[in-house]
DNA sequence: AGCTTTCACTAACCTACATCAAGGAGATTC
DNA sequence: GAATCTCCTTGATGTAGGTTAGTGAAAGCT
């Protein structure tokens, strides 16, 4: 049925062809068109996202009128205000397509339900929330050690599907940073190589 | 056997006692003195270790020698180098102990084969790596928006027993800026309110 | 008790990035 | 095809926190 999913699962644990058709009912495809949102400070977060089809942004809006982007999603991303969703608070991100896009969404207690006849999807999240959790040590080490021109050819170097598609705006600010400084720093690094 | 670590898996699962001591029967306790390392980089990470009494700190050391303290742990807190831990590469991060401590170890291939026998474990560590998982986002949500003072502040409300047990230079480090800046900071504060 | 090491603090100067302001090249709209 | 946006770039100036350097108090060691 959604053969890029089922590649994206059987990457991380075995399973029949009925478990993985079961789950797949249990998903709910959505569109979002560029610009809309999927997600809304104080909304009740009771979904997560798989991408589909698309480019999304998860960021937080400061006092200020400030974005600052704690996540992108692009293909085989999987997003939402996590926060929210696994605590079960109101949302404080929000989640925004930056492409049109196509996602599946899968309800917390459907999962939770899951979990119980299927423990080997308790598992797969286990894993792919692993991942994520290093993922994010990794990025807070590198706000701790780096400046921003290695974080730019970091990033650059991790994510050139991510860094390709989406604005310099994005960029910057997913490496706190403004643009203008972004601007200037690619500036330097055509000057040096 | 282990009170307190009874306490701290009952309140995620419910189990029954002898799962529980089934678990402690695969623990290996470890003493480590104050300035003593349970890792050290390029060491192969086969284990994660639970605190029983002390505290302790994860950080990288870069080429410059500078320290990046990513994590502290006191009792009841999980530590280990997880991205060697997790995905099998070599060591990247020290893991020193700040007190003299007592650590309870668990071998990641015995929790794998605990998972299989009891998946209610797979269950547990699911939500603990979820909970690390959002702290992450938080912390890299704090670097992102906020200043240094607000982040010292923010600090010691969230942590107040690490923030009263560690000197300076480790919370400075932990806010990525330096004791100078962190002292100024303090007065800064006492001068306001 | 004396000596050394560690730690918190202060002050003067420095730097990476922010802020403010403006211009120009491509899209997009009417 | 002019008008409006959006986005990238550049320059001048500001600032939070870094760097360097020195002091004194407390803690550990012999």
């Amino acid at each position: 049925m959604y053969e890029q999913l089922e590649q994206h699962v059987l990457k991380v644990i075995s399973l029949p062809a009925d478990q993985l058709n079961e789950f797949f009912g249990l998903l709910r495809k959505t569109e979002v068109k560029k610009k809309q949102f999927l997600i809304r400070p104080r909304d009740t977060v009771t979904t997560e996202y798989y991408v589909l089809k698309g480019c999304l942004k998860a960021y937080y809006m400061d006092e200020t009128g400030e974005e600052h982007i704690i996540q992108f999603a692009i293909e085989d991303w999987w997003i939402s205000d996590f926060e929210a969703f696994f605590h079960t608070k109101p949302a404080k991100l929000y989640v925004e397509a930056i492409e049109d896009s196509v996602v599946l969404g899968i309800d917390r207690d459907i999962l939770e339900i899951l979990y119980r006849r299927i423990p080997r999807f308790e598992r797969f999240f286990r894993i792919k929330t692993t991942a994520a959790f290093v993922a994010g040590r990794e990025r807070i080490l590198a706000i701790l050690e780096k400046s921003a021109s290695e974080r730019y050819l970091d990033f650059c170097a991790t994510y050139p599907a991510i860094e390709k598609r989406v604005n310099n705006y994005h960029i910057a600010n997913y490496l706190g940073i403004k643009p203008e400084s972004l601007s200037r720093i690619r500036r330097q690094l055509e000057l040096k190589p």
